[in-house]
DNA sequence: CGACGCTTTGAAGGCCCTCAAATCAGGTGG
DNA sequence: CCACCTGATTTGAGGGCCTTCAAAGCGTCG
């Protein structure tokens, strides 16, 4: 263990990225939703979308404001926060390439819930409601995907709050750390690391619990070799232990 | 005050209810996602449908069973729970006529992952996957609808979450005895009467919190001339100030 | 190198859970 | 119709988890 811990993360620039039409029907085919659709229906869709780049932490939309597209990460990790009254911040999700977010009118909310940020740089594609519902209309299919995905966020979400009500704070934090290695993970000579910048206050949000007893957690799970964490960067050293501590 | 109370839950029999062709079409142009359907698209709708009557506590599925339908309440009141791995209950949703539950693979989990039981006599709906996708691709407007629909859903449990996070159980008790008041009251001379049973361990289960918490809350409540409650009863006396506790 | 901000650690206190026991409403059977 | 029984509700006491408030340690970035 070194003395002095320098952040281990390397998280490709956005500058690798070049959003010409090819990469663009590429990562269109990885959407889940539009995974079965065929060429044709590929091109269609892509030439009904947009595509913008996000600085990282840059604010893609702000809670409140008139819903106007849905968007899909394309590249890079999007952040969803929900702001309460009080003025905490709960982080909603972090996204992958492949998600969707944001909402419009015709699916039921005028206004976003929860603001979208950029977690890392970003690209993302861009739709608005004319053309999202054109895409249902014509490929019926896709509109049954959408249906199976929101299902699976909302188990997702009773799961979450199934965890808030029965299990102390250590086990949300191992479930959480064991749900973003498998979903952002990259395996290391060391463990798995988790490539994004993950702050004690981050994960504080995301599990319900206060900055200093996400620390308190963080370094015990370090303690018992479970983990090795710096500032915004944890690794998984030994994931089986740390499904123990889940399990509980 | 009596000093003995009796019950002053009136809810209407199951007898009261035909479930004709004619009284079916009529509840199913009630269901949000057949609303705008057309004559002909309601008949057709109705043939791919059964209906079924469930006695009061009467069990409709079990978690973990294969998922086979769809299912709409017509009459009564349906109560969702997830049982988790230590014995407990967690109070999930409680269903008005017009709601929908359960799940088809077609949408993304071949098992349900929470329980159904009639919270009172009920009558329902039942809807297979093949008549499901038929419907889906028929009418594609249905589809729209049920993605936002569940986008609703999404956001309630997300709000919930952010209560759990942020709320002592005292706000989650007023806001679920609101909620509840929204969906299931009616005006009595002596204030909002919610028309279900509904014990303390039904409400300790939906907020998180324990049988005793809930109670010394509502003594509370009661204390202060918010609600009138007895067992398995709650009226709300005074919505204002129940609000007020919702603020803080 | 220095300052700022994230992280760690300590201490005090509150909320809520658990365990236990008493009280009470409603249903049952005589 | 009444006494009894069962299960729901209430109330109390003790203790643990977690929050808040403070202050000291360290990375990072300019």
């Amino acid at each position: 263990m070194p003395s002095r811990r320098t952040t281990p993360l390397n998280p490709p620039t956005i500058e690798s990225h070049e959003c010409t039409t090819g990469v663009r029907l590429d990562k269109l085919s990885l959407v889940p939703f539009f995974q079965d659709a065929g060429e044709t229906a590929l091109q269609r869709i892509n030439s009904l979308c947009s595509a913008r780049h996000f600085k990282s932490d840059e604010s893609i939309y702000q809670q409140e404001e008139l819903a106007a597209y849905i968007r899909i990460v394309v590249f890079g990790a999007v952040r969803l926060l929900h702001h309460t009254e009080d003025g905490k911040d709960i982080l909603i999700d972090l996204l992958q390439p492949g998600e969707y977010f944001g909402t419009l009118p015709v699916l039921g909310d005028d206004r976003y819930t929860e603001s979208a940020c950029a977690h890392t740089d970003c690209c993302l594609l861009t739709v608005d409601e004319k053309s999202f519902i054109t895409i249902l209309y014509e490929y019926p299919d896709i509109a049954v995907k959408l249906i199976g995905i929101n299902a699976k966020r909302l188990k997702k979400a009773r799961e979450t709050i199934r965890q808030l009500t029965s299990s102390p704070a250590e086990q949300r934090i191992a479930s959480i750390l064991l749900a973003l290695a498998e979903k952002f993970g990259e395996q290391k000579k060391n463990g798995t690391l988790i490539q994004l910048p993950l702050s004690r206050k981050n994960l504080a949000d995301s599990t319900g619990t206060s900055t200093e007893t996400a620390s308190r957690i963080m370094s015990k799970f370090q303690d018992k070799k479970i983990i090795n964490t710096g500032r915004k960067w944890v690794s998984i050293s030994d994931k089986e232990l740390l499904r123990q501590v889940l399990e509980g």
